[in-house]
DNA sequence: CCCATTATGCTCAGTTATAGGATAAGCCCC
DNA sequence: GGGGCTTATCCTATAACTGAGCATAATGGG
């Protein structure tokens, strides 16, 4: 490592939008890029300005602005990442890189070249139940994941594992959790199969690795689910995760839809995020009695059914109850 | 301002207990002040050693460690302060401070001298309606608020002014919502009802002032309740309200309690915390029924009545549901 | 005009939450 | 040793909410 490290201070963003049933967030194609590497992307990244920038959010949505032309509306602060091997490459230059991530949620635009959208479960492949339990699960993971576990010398730590992949990955009868998005990444993350964990391991070669476990042999095959630079799908992770709870007790959907809409758009975004399907009457009955809608009388007759009406959103909603929400059910088993 | 700004990263902890039905939080002297200031307390802070905390929260514990003599069990991430205002006096010395602020769960101990345990409710009298609604409330806030309403010049900013103070505090009618600690914080230091608002604006003097609203004349008495140094009640705030948020769907309490314990303490830490009294009954049920206790068969006799069964946390409900929690109930009207 | 399709209204049973009555098992005091 | 106080524990009545599904309504397309 090169002299003392400094320590320098970014923003993420993970900016969200719901199109066409499909949850997507914004990537860009980072420049810095070393030669010979694959092109992975990468979340939106900026400098805090210290002079300038009055807050960290303020902060965000100007580069935001300056770099992919949106404005920004709701925006939350999500969390901060410093681990010192969050960012090998950096770190090789003697930077102690610290992230302050945060999401945002928007209405779908065009952006500019230099960035695009992307489906979040591509990323994420396992974390779509809309159609029942994927196949990836059983399939690839759940196998992966044995493996790993059988990889343990000591009993001790072989139970574990064992327990904690049933636990995040709802194996052997536990139940699924949504949220627990970030989990599941990390899990899969120490056991080497997502690419990160190998492409880090090498960026650190020659460094001290203290207590990190010897990775598998023979190496296991990559799932699905497409890479992102640094630490950025363990960002993402932790977005997913966030925006699936917080679903619950905040009307946080309606920044993703447009101003006036109809129930089944609601659900569909709802059910995009939450990754799970729901009953259509039940929904109706939750935002209805909730509070949460008024319908404006006018008929949206694009549905290819009976027209459907349009609802919008009551902000008074916020005033009456202290945490209303769309409320998701359980996955059963 | 001396010269281009440099960034500064350091780490708050809100270390917390239970103790006596009090919720306390350990708060340390700077050794900082300013000359003829009077002694205000301060969150512990920390630097990071971008060298050798390999993690952020290693770093915390390292040096709250060092620090208070506490070795930390339970951490978790709250929040990043990073406003450009928040520190004033770094601020002064051209230095941007960015914090971010941790939550740490502890069973009471003694601590080293340099640092002490204080009431939550000492900084926020408003907060604890165990004993039903706070007076000072109806008595002191709401009379000032209505005062600050009445100053603004425009009908348009009475309104959001009369709006915002309804539904945080829970007036004419509004449901008092007991996550929302932050923003009622957040009302008062902007309608120059805590010190701290008062100081910040001296410290600032000189400073270009952005669009900050003038300060009411005349000014206005001080609530009650202890201030700190900087933003540091801004961040206990943010503390309070995510570990009521938190309560209701993690098992937190337990980092809180002895390894055994009565359902009555475990209800008294809960509202304690909470700040709202619960049912006993149903408190019972909800520990037991959702699996989240299991009883040692032993009991305590020193209840003063008939002696209680002794508990114990089941880590397997870890296992067995997604968001096991005490569940809170709604403060009804 | 029949049919596929989506919207919307309604019911029903099972579960969970709120509130409080009733009883149990200690202690203190006389 | 019994009455009264205190806290623990069990249990029930009622209300509210949830998940699931049936039935009907209103479109457009052959």
């Amino acid at each position: 490592m090169s002299g003392a490290p400094r320590v320098a201070i970014g923003l993420n963003a993970v900016i969200v939008a719901v199109t066409d049933e499909v949850p997507r967030i914004l990537t860009v194609l980072p420049r810095t890029g070393e030669p010979g590497d694959p092109a992975v992307e990468a979340l939106p990244f900026g400098p805090l300005d210290p002079q300038h920038d009055r807050t960290l959010d303020r902060g965000l949505r100007r580069w935001v602005h300056e770099q992919t032309g949106l404005a920004l509306g709701y925006v939350e602060q999500l969390y901060t990442f410093g681990d010192r091997d969050r960012a090998p490459r950096a770190q090789r230059r003697g930077l102690r890189e610290v992230s302050v991530a945060y999401l945002a949620l928007v209405r779908e635009t065009s952006v500019d070249d230099a960035a695009r959208w992307r489906g979040w479960y591509e990323f994420f492949p396992w974390e779509d139940w809309r159609s029942g339990r994927p196949g990836l699960i059983d399939q690839a993971i759940a196998p992966a994941l044995d493996a790993w576990i059988g990889g343990a010398s000591e009993t001790l730590v072989r139970q574990e594992r064992r327990e904690r992949t049933d636990i995040v990955f709802g194996l052997h009868g536990a139940p699924w959790d949504g949220e627990r998005v970030l989990e599941r990444y990390e899990l899969l993350y120490e056991a080497y199969l997502v690419p990160e964990a190998w492409r880090d391991r090498d960026d650190l070669s020659g460094l001290p690795e203290d207590a990190r476990p010897a990775p598998p042999v023979p190496r296991p095959e990559p799932l699905p689910g497409r890479p992102m630079a640094a630490d950025h799908r363990r960002i993402l992770a932790t977005a997913l995760g966030r925006l699936r709870g917080k679903l619950k007790y905040r009307p946080v959907i309606f920044e993703l839809l447009p101003s006036a809409f109809t129930l089944l758009q609601a659900q569909k975004v709802v059910e995009a995020l939450a990754g799970v399907p729901l009953h259509k009457q039940n929904f109706r009955r939750l935002v209805e009695t909730g509070g949460l809608v008024e319908g404006t009388g006018k008929l949206d007759s694009q549905t290819g059914g009976r027209p459907a009406e349009l609802f919008v959103f009551r902000r008074d909603v916020l005033r009456e109850r202290p945490a209303p929400g769309v409320g998701l059910p359980h996955v059963r088993r």
